[in-house]
DNA sequence: CCCTTTTGGTAGCATGTTGCAACCGTTGCA
DNA sequence: TGCAACGGTTGCAACATGCTACCAAAAGGG
């Protein structure tokens, strides 16, 4: 068989974070969970996406734990696809790739879509990794560690 | 034409975003290019991709500005890999990813691999998004401004 | 009620992409 | 010099994606 690879098996967080978003559409699908969208149809004219693929990734989404199907708020008989707090969870994520994109794909000035305070409506604060004790943390000030407790704490990766 | 949908042209940030990455391998290769790899048999035997993917993908990354190919630091006749400033600015979405993961798709107790602090191996402090004057959002408290939309997707039975 | 429109999907098809295995020129090294 | 490792390329089969057509149930208007 030559299905696609999975990564749900793996020892890296990322790797099943990865794993567990499915593809791109669904991380649109979040953003937009994010920005108020809950029904099928708002989903799908804000995307522009498919409808056999907006059901796909409606549903393993839904199974993922991500979103969830709840009945429809207006008292209708459809139903509303909303985010767990699981799905709440990946707010940094996407403020991360945000960031990521206005600072790289933009040119200065030119108009995007800007995720603001709603109290002040100003821009956010660019996102910070830090250490537990609060030092601000660039790439190679971190290194990975496998297998955190019952191995030997090997600082490099060589298999 | 049945390509994939690129979303280079979006007006949001994170479309952009998803577009420049191309794929979750590539997301994958930056993680490890983040851990220290740098050649193209480190990332094949640490990613277990196919040769033609890896390929592909470095090429991608390599034009999309997130990688750079430079000659082998050992002195050897190959080349390597390495982060531009563009690609380590991806950190936090690496992180926020782990984070994620690290939260959600393992058992308490389960192994697996920990990015630390290199200064006193401890686990790094979870991302905050917070506003411009520091105070932490939380998905609600924050809205997004739309930007005139210039061309609006659609898909359309009727004409 | 009856008719129409909207909503939320399925089904089928063409094409693109992925994964695998085989192959191949270069480079490194003993 | 010989041989293994490196860094790919090529070809193929299976799978995923995108598009269009179609459809049933629910709203909505008169």
């Amino acid at each position: 068989m030559v299905t696609r690879t999975r990564f749900d098996d793996s020892d890296c967080p990322v790797a099943r974070s990865v794993d567990a978003i499915g593809d791109w559409w669904s991380l649109l699908i979040v953003r937009d969970a994010f920005d108020g969208s809950r029904r099928f149809g708002e989903f799908q004219r804000s995307l522009g996406v498919a409808k056999n693929i907006l059901t796909a990734r409606l549903r393993t989404l839904v199974a993922g734990g991500v979103l969830e199907s709840v009945p429809a708020s207006d008292g209708s008989a459809y139903r509303e696809y909303v985010l767990t707090p699981k799905g709440e969870a990946l707010f940094p994520v996407i403020v991360a790739l945000r960031q990521w994109g206005e600072e790289n794909f933009f040119a200065p000035g030119e108009p995007h879509s800007q995720l603001v305070d709603r109290r002040q409506g100003h821009r956010l604060r660019a996102l910070e990794v830090r250490s537990a004790d609060g030092r601000r943390l660039n790439p190679d000030d971190t290194t990975v560690h496998k297998t955190p407790v019952h191995k030997t704490p090997t600082q490099r990766s060589e298999p």
